[in-house]
DNA sequence: CAAATCTAGGAAAACGCTTTCCTTAATTTA
DNA sequence: TAAATTAAGGAAAGCGTTTTCCTAGATTTG
């Protein structure tokens, strides 16, 4: 008792990991990302950190690259180091890793996607985004509409986008033109390259809707090289509601969501698991909504 | 021998936390950033995360939001979880956190800026950089030049951004304007802001050196609303080299440096310090050049 | 072949905490 | 006041490694 006020007096730090190895509890964190550059990904950290520092967990980062092996690796290194649970950003998620999981069964939480099976998720209903975004679309009039899709179907908020855009075009009875759909990788540079692809046809869509805005803009960057002009020429429609969509012009229509939020409840999650509490409800999906600007057109 | 043998064949994983215990040795790396979101960290955590991999540490990243108290927090938890090192991204540097460090000795690395004493450093000559772009400004025949510049002088870099401004008109025989040189926070929407106040006046600058290129976006897009037009009517310079400068319209001309360069190296010296080596120099400073674009014009 | 050298493996101590157990002192109860 | 209950502090064990030390056996040397 009186030796403990010592210790507060004194600036006497504790040793928190000879703590975690009496507790076997090391109130960390891990958080396996594809990259902090690329995407929506820095609200998700900022999420994530900002309940976990209210609980007192600390976060560990993993950079991924979205690589298998690098998730192994992290997997692995973050098992070594006694990190109480696991906040997986993958997107591709390959059998191997869940295989993994459920056999350490750490606890763990899958982010921006879902396996409906036993691993817990946070996420939103990309299909139903995409369905929408694209429904606007041809609600504007628009029946020659492209995509701009990510290039691996093992990226699933990807894959679901195109869902979501086939759907929508399925149900308005309009077929899809392959031409029309380009696979394309996940930077502006990208998005700028599989642009050119689609204006090097003969007839090219009216609209085009992209499986993230870094793509959309890119794809309006080379509209813009090329002197045709959005939304007069073609219309644009994004998704993820970046900051940076909202400051280009046209303003790009997207589809907005809260990374953050996903990263609270994500966090707030792992952590009632981690305690032995329940998860309800096992996936979450949070809510988006389209937020149409001036990259689109209403076609007469 | 053998009992090593048996260990690896079944999937036996060493518990880190007895491991560094015992060795008392954490292989952690702490990493304080102000923010993952509104600047060029992302890259500066790339690098940080790319060399530390590297040499087979793991890093803690903390946001501080920039805020003392969040600074002396984290330093308190990264020393509790016996961070071997810490990578110290801070823009105010106030001296309670300059005194930690001190009396700690703990190996610690400031990146962004310079403290010229006893703590390392790894940042660019933002004076220099700054003074060569509003030199640049000035050959073009520009001589109403107006700054964008960070709000508080305890942020190293956008001070010293405002020296090297400063130094540069002065040299040139111009004297500075109080009215175009405008306090600023570090949003894309505090540009815009402060470019409206600078609007304001009736005699506008026809150039503008912004602290960072979020600000220079930000000033950009309030004149794109007011319908003038960069660079005709007023051209405008940026610092960073962000990957959004050479997106927009007009593209941004720009200071340009690697933040990635930054963060890789002040990683590699961190973990020289952490093994006793000696950090030559102790300050690196590494380059910087002028990307010039579109958005500034030359003045007849 | 005896003595000296080397080697491998086991035992024990240490790392800095938490947790459990025990002793002694303080407080309460009849 | 003696017995019973409570409180508080000290001692010891344990967490899973590394490291140091020691012993018994194998190998080399003269």
């Amino acid at each position: 008792m009186r030796v403990l006020k010592a210790m507060e007096q004194t600036n006497f730090l504790p040793n928190a990991m000879a703590r975690n190895l009496a507790k076997n509890k090391s109130y960390l964190l891990g958080v396996m990302i594809p990259d902090v550059k690329n995407t929506v990904l820095d609200d998700l950290i900022n999420g994530i950190n900002h309940v976990s520092e209210l609980y007192g967990y600390n976060t560990m980062l993993s950079l991924t690259s979205g690589m298998l092996e690098n998730e192994l690796h992290y997997f692995k290194k973050f098992r070594e180091i006694q990190a109480d649970g696991i906040i997986l950003a993958s997107e591709y998620l390959k059998e191997d890793l869940v295989e993994n999981i459920k056999q350490t069964n750490i606890p763990c939480i899958l982010v921006g996607r879902d396996r409906s099976d036993t691993i817990p998720s946070v996420h939103i209903d990309n299909i139903t985004a995409a369905y929408e975004a694209v429904t606007y679309l041809i609600q504007q009039g628009h029946r020659k509409i492209g995509m701009l899709r990510l290039r691996n179907e093992d990226i699933a908020s990807g894959y679901q986008r195109y869902q979501g855009y086939a759907k929508a075009l399925t149900e308005a009875g309009i077929t899809i033109n392959r031409d029309w759909v380009i696979e394309c990788g996940v930077s502006v540079e990208d998005g700028m390259i599989a642009m050119r692809r689609i204006c090097a046809a003969t007839d090219i869509p009216t609209a085009i809707f992209c499986a993230t805005d870094r793509i959309a803009i890119g794809a309006m960057n080379y509209l813009f090289e090329r002197g045709l002009s959005v939304p007069s020429d073609v219309s644009i429609y994004g998704f993820d509601g970046i900051d940076m969509s909202s400051i280009i012009r046209p303003k790009l229509s997207t589809v907005k969501y809260s990374a953050r939020e996903i990263g609270m409840t994500a966090a707030r999650n792992l952590i009632k698991l981690i305690k032995g509490e329940t998860m309800t409800p096992r996936h979450w999906v949070l809510p988006h909504y389209l937020e149409n600007r001036e990259s689109v057109r209403l076609l007469k």
